[in-house]
DNA sequence: GAATGAAAACTTACACCGCTAGTTTATGAG
DNA sequence: CTCATAAACTAGCGGTGTAAGTTTTCATTC
């Protein structure tokens, strides 16, 4: 088959389906030839549209990245903004854990990432932070957020608790946490979140407050 | 060559030189015949000692997280023991960043970190949080760790500052986090732990000191 | 001490992987 | 109409994890 008269490809095509793959078969299953076998065409076509497979995976985990809502930056104070956006990010994340492992390693070229990172750290510039503290905000939420959809506390648990009953005294029911995995994941974020911005607003008090009010005297 | 009069391999020389080729080549470059070369052996051999490249894979890991130090949990009182904890959960996984994004996804069979976890449930319930709250908590700060020893902010800008002038007003020095990263990192992971630990102290008084107060007055 | 079974190296080989090169033909621009 | 480009193809390279079977040594048992 030579060129055809509609182009059987393109990148959204390409992008859509493999995160399709990804989130039935997990991220291992990807494979450019089954990947070019779901769009109906041979593997290396898809070397028309991208140079390297881990183009395709950028791209993809662009999509998954730019479903993230920072809107509240514009609206709202800087803490309830910080709140939403961490779970808005967390929902992203949740609803495509397969294509995190590779997501969470860094903004790299990936515009939507890049994207988020400007909005929150000129919220938080914007809201008084000093510009170096809003970088530490912005990285610590996002350690947060990417280490709870990357590494489920209970995924990963093995089936048999005489396992545990016997060497972890105190993991005598860590069998149960395979049956309320999301609610334990949720709530540790939750847990988490909160504490995390508790502390920030008590910061925020100490550092933004306490410098404005030395400012306008001084 | 049949079976040597002394055996070439044992796990632990396997798991060492693995864990040095991950370190000096990141983990994509681990292949079962490269990692055989450097041992001096061809590469099927390793499976007599290992079933499948990802239990060799699983107990890198492992040691990597054995590393790691939980004895405050019996000397100090919760909150220091938590702070001595991420710290020392950090540096663990900063000595060795490469095997992180395969460590991240769990605890698995992996003895280490189950001793881990089981020494942070029980210290937490033994400073008198509820299990359900000390499993949240302890889960909340490997996702803290983990996300931060994982997805470094700074890791993967791009070089070219024009790039971020142009389209990201707010990231205009992000050229700049490659320069500092570590120092980015670092003071992010501060921050946030600090601000982590605040609100779990805060929250510490509101739940279980209210509860004990209850409970010996009624 | 001989016999035997397991252990630990080997070689060979399979199916799959990402990707390159070169071919063919349809498209769209001049 | 010409022609470079685009988008599909086929063939194939070097690499991957690992299964299968071979050989020899070690450790154990009679």
């Amino acid at each position: 088959m030579p060129r055809p008269r509609r182009p059987l490809l393109t990148r959204d095509r390409i992008v859509e389906t493999a995160l399709a793959l990804i989130d039935a078969d997990g991220l291992g299953a990807l494979s450019t030839r089954r990947l070019a076998a779901a769009l109906g065409v041979q593997g290396p076509s898809l070397y028309n549209h991208f140079a390297t497979k881990d183009e395709i995976l950028d791209a993809v985990a662009d999509t998954v990245t730019g479903a993230v809502d920072t809107s509240g930056f514009a609206s709202r104070d800087w803490l309830a903004a910080l709140r939403d956006w961490a779970w808005s990010y967390r929902r992203a994340l949740t609803a495509h854990p397969n294509i995190v492992p590779y997501l969470a390693q860094g903004p790299g070229r990936r515009p939507a990432a890049l994207a988020m990172a400007d909005a929150v750290y000129g919220g938080l510039v914007r809201a008084g932070w000093p510009p170096a503290r809003a970088t530490h905000i912005g990285a610590a939420l996002r350690y947060f957020v990417a280490g709870s959809a990357l590494g489920s506390f209970a995924r990963g648990f093995v089936e048999d608790p005489e396992l545990y009953a016997a060497h972890y005294p105190h993991l005598r029911q860590a069998h149960r946490l395979a049956e309320h995995q999301q609610s334990v994941d949720e709530g540790a974020f939750a847990l988490g979140l909160d504490a995390l911005l508790h502390g920030l607003a008590a910061e925020y008090t100490h550092t933004v407050e306490t410098v404005e009010s030395a400012g306008s005297n001084g």
